[in-house]
DNA sequence: GACCCTGCTGAACAACCGTATAGACTGTTG
DNA sequence: CAACAGTCTATACGGTTGTTCAGCAGGGTC
């Protein structure tokens, strides 16, 4: 009773299914699907088919739980970024998340990203680390353009793209994509969304002339400009 | 006790600083503060110096209650865009809130938006449908690009900006600014936001060549482009 | 056989939730 | 004055929550 933890004491990268992972799991998929609140002890004790003191005896507590299906989402993801990063190609957040085996780490995600935790912020620098050095690396290809300030633009970017995902629920109601489907690859939608990214972030959306405009105004005062018509709609 | 409510049906777009309305307002402030799950009728009614069976007596239930704080909020907003969008000048989504008159508009919206329900959708669908109108003059007047996907276009960025505001925790962690601040624009940090934003929306991230590579893979297919260094990171 | 340990169950616990109800206080009307 | 209608408080009720605990089944070890 003292100790309701088992010797092992590791969050589960490695050959775990015993009935602890199996609880974890169910957790996870419960959390995903029926969000943080509407989830309770016994909810995830049937999911995983066990009584709800099992949950307990495992996890010590709910919140032990809850850490323990945060660190081993970040674990999972974490392992899906080092293996494509050292691989090469092809790495954006909503894939790096889809390439996990975990399943429903989209929409766990979506469920706990607006709530603060050290382990979600830790998830989120380590995506936005990744997105700089990645950036970088684009730059220095000619792929991609330089930025007066690279870190806040990959901060920008991965933050729009996460909390597009935690708003998963209106672009599927406006753009017929899911952005926290598994294979999301496979959506013949999938264009209803990229087509719009690709152009924003192709070109984006002011003119040349408005555009140089508004850079120097920002980088004189805080204020934007207000002269004339104005186009920073959606933006901020 | 057949009805909890007195005659007057209104959900509060005039003169009502009645108990009633103070209630409400708690709740407002109490929601965006502790979050929706957090918030009990007692610590409402504790923020509105009334005991719990009032707060029942006049909204009938916590949905009863929860509802009406949806309908205020979005009726503020809508009032405020309708009077700018009369204006003209400087509207954008960040910045119709701060003009709301609840004062935690931001910080409100930032806990409803993930969880769909019928009046959070409409403002979602008014908010995008302004911006599509708007984007529309911004096009014509030669200040914002042509878009081949005008809706999608408007969709995303609004969603993007809202999303943004879900996150604003880890905004304010990464660059010290908050997005649910009601006067955002007495911060000086917001540099740290518009910068990038700014930058992204004027030009890009890509460069010319991989810009209209990746248009034409779009407008073919739903697959991203698989051949060479990729650089959509953070974007999808 | 007895013994202990571990995984696990099912019932029970206190605490808290939203809600209902009885009644007290107020001002208004006859 | 009495009667009344709202507003508001205090209290209590059922239900659900996370958590605890006594005990069962099974498998080693002596």
């Amino acid at each position: 009773m003292r100790s309701a933890e088992p010797p092992s004491g590791d969050v589960g990268t490695a050959d775990d299914r015993t009935t602890k992972a199996r609880i974890r799991d169910a957790a996870i998929a419960c959390f995903a699907e029926f969000g943080m609140n509407d989830t309770t002890v016994r909810t995830i004790a049937a999911e995983a088919g066990v009584s709800p003191g099992l949950v307990i005896h495992h996890y010590g507590s709910m919140e032990g739980l809850r850490t323990a299906c945060e660190e081993h989402v970040a674990g999972a993801i974490r392992e899906v970024r080092e293996n494509t990063m050292s691989t090469g190609p092809g790495i954006d957040v909503l894939r790096t998340l889809s390439d996990t085996d975990v399943g429903s780490v989209a929409g766990y995600l979506a469920r706990v990203l607006a709530e603060s935790s050290p382990t979600v912020d830790q998830l989120v620098d380590d995506l936005v680390a990744d997105a700089v050095e990645y950036f970088d690396t684009g730059v220095r290809a000619g792929v991609l353009r330089h930025s007066d300030d690279p870190t806040g633009r990959a901060v920008v970017l991965v933050l729009w793209a996460l909390g597009g995902l935690v708003l998963h629920d209106h672009f599927e109601r406006l753009l017929g994509i899911d952005l926290t489907d598994p294979d999301i690859g496979s959506n013949p939608n999938l264009a209803a969304y990229m087509g719009p990214v690709y152009e924003i972030l192709g070109t984006g959306i002011f003119t040349d002339a408005l555009a140089a405009d508004l850079q120097s105004v920002v980088s004189d005062s805080n204020e934007p400009p207000a002269t004339g018509p104005k186009a920073e709609e959606g933006t901020e």
